[in-house]
DNA sequence: AATATTAAAACATCAGATGTTTTAATATTT
DNA sequence: AAATATTAAAACATCTGATGTTTTAATATT
């Protein structure tokens, strides 16, 4: 027979809260500031431990479902998941698929070029200023190392934040995120710091003259040149090439 | 003063355990199958109780990191993070956000058009042959509800399997299932189901011909279309806007 | 009126007991 | 000897109940 059965995991009691209490969550059931009794009463109502309760409470917590407190006044709260439990999760990800940075660099191209086509369209003058100031760090900046980093991807995130549209933010921060486990290695020199800021002045005067086309084209061009860089920087203690960066725990 | 702080969390033992491993797995420390100590040996280690444990191995059981089985051979081991788990995650994350249609179709007209163009550069007869089936098994669907849904994201995750790249696969795969939550609702008539088919079968006509342009330019307007088809219907139980979701469980 | 103390609610942690699952080793049967 | 059944042990799963800590509201004191 060509049937092939999945395991089927076993009932464990926290397991079993987790998914009431996010079901509940998703049905709208419950929704954000509402208070769950405490662990002494829901335990209870569910007829099981402390203990089990307890674990299903750390779990939806780590989830970012959950917002736990102590003291009189404290309890489980309905939270409304954020930014960081999510980028939390896709790096976890990421780090076991290390994707090369041809993946990322993809990605990119797509997203971000059509992202600055939008920004040419309603940048206001306000953000061209934080642009400029962003620019103006970066290149004031002696010896970049992390420094650098954030400056990069604040400057990227401004750009998709003025889109408003927060599943690109998301996508956008994310992949930056695990960009920077790969940045951090390589050895940004002079020359790649240089080149980054022409790279942003160029985009941003292109977004001054609210040219889609330009600043497009300027986009594309500094994805593709931060790839030839990383490429072609090397680190002592790791390999970095288009499949990803060679690490002792790659799954084999 | 400007200052703003932030507030500091309680130092949670689990917390601090989940931490500790968490690192070690991103530092490479800990590998994939490797196995932690028991609970009661590795409580002792920590010079904590089991409990403490117990919680840190479920939390990070939940971010997908740990597989922890009973048994005499059992006990909890490194496991690499699954896409299901990204994707509960993002699932949970757009909930709260609930993003507006209009932001979905955004970033799927950034990234699905660029997505097809790699496609007719390298499909083979086999999958084209699998996405004819898709069609075929759409079109005698006498009247779709969740079945179609599944050929659907089936249609699209073969297209973006095709390209290589994970990146863009879990990208476009997790909108698709937050869309779910939406397709559900809509009901989806018989004419909206045979613009969908005539859409997919334009695409993969296009990629038949190996024709990068013409295929990008038939996803662009089978997303829209969709797009289209989704604003126009509506629900008894929810209101369906360019917004997003109108559920009783909206924040505010 | 301002400050200090106290009490209570709720989570945090611990310790130890008992149950369940899984597998390896052993004993039994054919 | 091979197949099957039994047993033992390791490790997780769950429960119970005690004690500590945090936070805030109520109260007492200055």
């Amino acid at each position: 027979m060509g049937f092939k059965f999945e395991t089927v995991k076993a009932n464990r009691i926290s397991q079993n809260i987790v998914e009431q209490i996010r079901s509940a969550i998703l049905d709208g059931e419950l929704k954000i500031g509402d208070q769950l009794p405490s662990e002494k009463n829901f335990a209870r109502h569910f007829g099981v431990s402390k203990s089990s309760l307890r674990e299903a409470y750390r779990v939806l917590e780590a989830f970012g479902l959950l917002e736990i407190r102590q003291g009189m006044t404290g309890g489980a709260f309905i939270k409304e998941v954020d930014l960081t439990t999510v980028k939390n999760c896709l790096v976890n990800y990421f780090f076991f698929q290390n994707p090369g940075i041809r993946n990322y660099t993809q990605i990119r191209t797509f997203i971000e070029p059509e992202v600055v086509k939008i920004c040419a369209g309603k940048i206001t003058d306000e953000e061209i200023e934080y642009l400029e100031n962003n620019i103006l760090a970066m290149e004031q900046e002696p010896d970049g190392k992390s420094f650098i980093s954030d400056l990069d991807i604040a400057f990227h995130k401004k750009l998709v934040d003025i889109t408003g549209n927060e599943i690109i933010s998301l996508i956008v921060e994310s992949i930056q995120t695990a960009l920077i486990n790969i940045k951090r290695i390589v050895h940004t020199d002079e020359q790649f710091l240089k080149m980054v800021c022409n790279d942003h002045r160029k985009i941003v005067n292109a977004l001054r003259e609210h040219d889609p086309e330009k600043a497009s084209k300027a986009m594309l061009k500094h994805i593709n040149e931060v790839e030839k860089g990383m490429l072609a920087s090397k680190s002592g203690a790791m390999i970095i090439t288009e499949e990803g960066l060679l690490m002792q725990n790659r799954k084999n």
